[in-house]
Parts: structure tokens; C-alpha cells; sequence
DNA sequence: CTCTTATACATAAGAAAATTATGTATCTTT
DNA sequence: AAAGATACATAATTTTCTTATGTATAAGAG
């Protein structure tokens, strides 16, 4: 299975956050095939959405970088900053709690009393 | 907790679906309602969201509608059509297993190996 | 009896966050 | 030598919301 599209939606940051917090310093590509590996390929993150998002998280302090050859070629590494710990805290928190609701909402038999 | 808004996305027709699913019929209103009480106010649907959703599942084929006067005033029921119902499963199923799949990626310490 | 709040529908403008497409360039494997 | 993988990036477009606005009836409070 594939997830549609539109699931991920919300939830690219959080997870990107996540990562960061796991490891030291990730960088763009790395992050895209970490995801890939863990969930079996149910989650693949486009480079359109990724670059743009990690970014974001840069402009908003969250993340620090470091640019570095390999070889001839640019490698950019992101990790976080202390804001961005807290709030990855935060965000990990809240889309638990909310895949949580989301579980009860879908399990139970909303049988109207 | 009130969850940031970008969670919601893509999850909203799915969680339409599944109301209709467990309620022979629902109207607009209603819906929004339900969900308030069942997730204790953390899940607020606008109508600006749902009203197109739901024409939007209209259009698709996936519920039929009836419109009732109450009083004076218009109620529009929704129910599931035959391929609403199937969409719904799938669309349930769906979300289920990525809820699942995010858990576990919330979850584990991806110490790179 | 009037005002506010709740019920109930709907659409439009704008924002957010992705997809898809495109571009550049290097490295590795066949 | 070509193809595929690595690695970055941005732009145009699409999807899917939020926010704002509009209309109207019903119910409850003061």
C-alpha cells in the first residue's frame, strides 16, 4: 500500500523534526531515504516538499546547518537547534495525541443514542 | 489541546465517511457536532470545510442526499451509496494503517545503524 | 418582546502545504 | 558510455483547508 497523497499533508514537518531529534544531523537526501526505509516504502518524500520544508524550519530557527564537500559535491546537513528540540517536543506530542482521536473516531461504532 | 490545523487535512472526507458508515444518514450540521462531542471539542470542522466536502462526495457518487423541511427550514441528508461504502473501507483502512505507521515512526530512536 | 445564541445551509477569497515538473551537477555501476 | 543513484534547488500548479461573508429560521434569556 501507498498512502493518497493527501494523508501525509500536515505531518511532513513533524516527522522531519522527529528524525533531527534521533540523529545528530541528517541531511536532505538522507532524510528522504531514512523514511522510505522505515516505513517500507509506504512514505516517500518528494524532494518539491522536503527542500522547501527543511528551509522553512531554518528561516523559523529551528534547525542549524553546516554545508560540506563530499567529494566535489555539496552535502547540507541540518540539526537542531535548542528551540527546535522544544518544539519538536511539542509537535511529536500533539500528532500523537491526535492520531489517538483519530484512532477512537475511526474504531468506534458512532451509533447515534 | 486544540490540534494546529494542518493536521486535519486529508483526513476529513475519511472521517465523513466513517460517520455515514456507523449512521444510516447525517446532515451537515450534525456531522460537525459529532465530531466535537466524540473527540471532546480537539476536532472543530468548519463548514467552509465540510459543506464542499461533502457536495464534493456527492458529485463522486459516494453518498445521496435528502432534503427534509424542519419547520421552515431545510435539513440535507447525506447516507453512503454502494460505493460509498466500499470507498469508506478502503478509506479507513487506509488511514488506519497509516496512523499506524506514524506511530511507529513517533515511536522508535532511529539511531543510524 | 427583543436580543443573542444556536441551528442550518452555502459560497468566495485567500493561505498553506503539498505535487509535479524542471534544472543543475556529481558519483557509481553496468 | 550510458544509466541510475546521489544531492541540491526552485517554479508552476493543485489540493485542501481557513477565514470571511451571506442568508434564514428557531430557541432561550433578560
Amino acid at each position: 500500500m501507498i498512502y493518497s497523497t493527501e494523508l501525509l499533508k500536515g505531518t511532513l514537518k513533524t516527522i522531519v523534526l522527529k528524525l533531527l531529534s534521533d540523529n545528530k544531523r541528517m541531511y536532505g537526501y538522507e532524510i528522504t531515504q531514512k523514511v522510505k526505509e522505515l516505513t517500507l516504502d509506504k512514505i516517500q518524500i518528494t524532494e518539491g516538499a522536503l527542500y522547501p520544508t527543511l528551509h522553512a524550519l531554518e528561516d523559523d530557527g529551528l534547525v542549524t546547518t553546516e554545508s560540506e564537500f563530499i567529494g566535489k559535491r555539496v552535502r547540507k546537513y541540518y540539526a537542531l537547534s535548542p528551540s527546535g528540540k522544544t518544539k519538536t517536543k511539542e509537535k511529536v506530542n500533539e500528532l500523537a495525541d491526535f492520531m489517538s482521536t483519530m484512532k477512537f473516531l475511526l474504531d468506534i461504532k458512532t451509533k447515534t443514542a
